[in-house]
DNA sequence: CGGCTGATTCGCT
DNA sequence: GCGAATCAGCCGC
């Protein structure tokens, strides 16, 4: 049996120091949306870990900060939204305490409700509805937009998902670094073994 | 201020 | 399998 809202995630979840702990553990969750009606859920199926200052991938990295990254310095339990080839919308959840710039960006999820709707967003058809980061926030109607706004709570939310139990969760390189030099190296991309919905092949 | 690059996706040469 | 779409941020002039 299901539980109503009260299996939202809550912040301290999202607010522990090590973000690929965050990372793993989200895993499994199901993001939710609900926009004028629409619910829309989704369970996550591949992460990324972008640790802050350190961390040569992050926009965050040296501790920059613009009217963008800003967000990034907020609490943990808040979304991340920005503009990547000036077209795609990619969500991330901001981790850690504030001022500690970390981001966990979700790079594919296994559609649960609301595909209907999502199909009708993307306009084009016979496609995967949001094996990747780009692709998933226009599903979920996720725009720069929602930039800063907590998790907690509609219009975006994350939920507990079901237990993982024979599943493997991979470790390997992040997609698309290749400028963050030695860090592009790093094995901080997670995704669920054999799943149909990982990002890319 | 111009030019380049990117946490990507789609459509067609 | 390559390039266009198209914008925020950064660097050099």
């Amino acid at each position: 049996m299901k539980k109503d809202s009260s299996n939202i995630l809550p912040y301290d979840f999202y607010q522990r120091s090590n973000v690929l702990e965050v990372a793993k553990d989200l895993l499994g969750k199901v993001l939710c949306t609900a926009f004028e009606g629409d619910l829309c859920k989704g369970r996550i199926i591949e992460v990324e870990a972008y640790n802050g200052k350190n961390d040569k991938a992050c926009h965050a990295n040296k501790g920059r900060r613009t009217a963008r990254t800003e967000i990034m310095y907020k609490e943990g339990g808040c979304g991340y939204v920005y503009l990547c080839y000036g077209i795609h919308h990619l969500f991330n959840v901001v981790t850690n305490t504030k001022n500690n710039a970390d981001a966990v960006l979700i790079r594919a999820l296994q559609p649960i409700v609301g595909m209907d709707v999502m199909t009708k967003r993307l306009k084009s058809n016979n496609k995967k509805l949001t094996n990747g980061p780009g692709i998933l926030s226009k599903s979920m109607a996720i725009t720069t937009q929602h930039t800063g706004i907590f998790l907690g709570q509609p219009p975006i939310w994350i939920e507990e998902g079901d237990v993982i139990v024979n599943t493997d969760i991979v470790e390997t390189t992040r997609i698309g670094v290749g400028y963050a030099e030695e860090d592009a190296l790093l094995p901080w991309r997670f995704y669920m073994k054999d799943n149909p919905w990982v990002s890319k092949k």
